[in-house]
DNA sequence: CCTTTATTGTAGCAATTTGATACAATATAA
DNA sequence: TTATATTGTATCAAATTGCTACAATAAAGG
């Protein structure tokens, strides 16, 4: 039931913060132990035989159902006491389990942050097998998050706001085509902040990296607004 | 005279690029060692005592011996075969000490990347005991470096570029008061392209951070130049 | 159908920022 | 005193961004 010593790394763990947009904020997975109530992010230990890389990516897809994920690595976690085993040992009795005092996975351990795009409507989110739930929640409005769960999602917000201007962000969190207004309540989720509109759609057009599609009739009473989507090609050098 | 297993971390390391500035060149600290002639970042492992932050500080102290070190992270590397086990036997072997197969250094480790900005002038490298020597290197001239290091380095550089503008990478690599022309000089030599004097010049002035002070009189027959410095409070902005 | 309403796409001009050039003000050497 | 290299700024052109205006719809409601 347990994790065992010699299949895994020790000390070191990733978490992830997986980003979905749902079209006016932005959501993250949480997920929440069962029994004890404590909430936590996805996350896991990596297997002597996989790279970093490959063990998160595996996690994110258990996790979301998802084949092709977009991750980008942005902080990792050292503090000597940022892992605490009682949360840990807590969480094992609430599923029933006892855990020997020296369990590796009761050792101090580094974890590595890493964030993750998604489209939010393509996700149908499922929990592991040691949780209740995992469930979408507002960036805004996050229930109180075990260890240093919330300091993790701090820095990963940072990250994506650095990352906006340099990688093509709204690929990966809108789906294949998407409106222009879509696209820039993105921007303003993660900002944080209204964009100009007019502003916005001059400078994302002027960067050459959209393609115009087909109108989208929507059924409401006004001008239909064109789809687009990224060109990959030219969004590459972003 | 090898780490002991349970007074560190396994399966987890740091490795810092080291920063200084020649006046005309970017340089970082690489050390040798003796009779293997591998070359490495400075680098080590995270006693269990011992934050993350505390462990790459006391690293960067001992090579340097400044006490007042800024530190940035930039990132973790985890590939599967990044570690090279029978590097570190060969470099152990050079030096007289042969390693049990199973000695936890010559385990997989994930290693932690942090650069730092430092003064050139005031640094006396000091090599580790089981170093010949500790040099500096011209980023653009670097030896052969074991393992992944060359990757380590261009990822610093990467993320010393990012930062430029958002923080005072200026402050760490020049001494209390320097030029104009000096900070124009370091600014360059991270960017790797020459920059407009006079745009550059109302462009830091107007950012508010720096302080004038007298001038400088080097002897030149030309204009002397003021000296400026860093108003921390301000720049703290930035 | 014609009018109304909400939204979209883009033009146009002002304000700001950046690029490029010019030039006055030195420190020192000759 | 004159010549020379460099520094600090001013100036104006060019590019970018902020802001407003307005024409072009898509559907609803008479």
């Amino acid at each position: 039931m347990l994790p065992s010593a010699d299949k895994y790394l020790a000390n070191v763990s990733f978490d992830t913060v997986i980003f979905g947009f749902t079209g006016e904020e932005l959501k993250i997975l949480i997920l929440e132990y069962q029994n004890s109530g404590k909430f936590a992010l996805p996350g896991g230990y990596i297997r002597r035989d996989q790279d970093l890389l490959d063990a998160v990516k595996t996690g994110v897809m258990k996790r979301t159902g998802l084949t092709k994920i977009h991750l980008e690595q942005f902080h990792t976690f050292g503090r000597l006491h940022r892992s605490d085993p009682d949360t840990t040992i807590e969480i094992g009795r609430a599923l029933g389990i006892e855990m020997p005092k020296d369990h590796w996975v009761l050792d101090r351990f580094i974890t590595i942050g890493y964030y993750s795009l998604i489209d939010y409507k393509q996700v149908q989110p499922s929990p592991n097998r040691y949780s209740d739930s995992i469930n979408w929640y507002s960036i805004n409005k996050l229930p109180k998050l075990m260890m240093d769960h919330q300091e993790i999602v701090d820095k990963a917000l940072e990250a994506i706001r650095n990352d906006l201007g340099k990688k093509p962000i709204g690929l990966n969190l809108l789906p294949e085509k998407f409106t222009m207004k879509e696209l820039r309540k993105v921007y303003e989720a993660i900002l944080n902040e209204k964009l100009r509109r007019t502003t916005f759609q001059r400078k994302i057009l002027s960067m050459g990296i959209l393609k115009r599609h087909e109108k989208l009739y929507t059924g409401a009473a006004n001008k239909a607004p064109y789809l687009y989507s990224f060109d990959k090609e030219k969004a590459e050098q972003y």
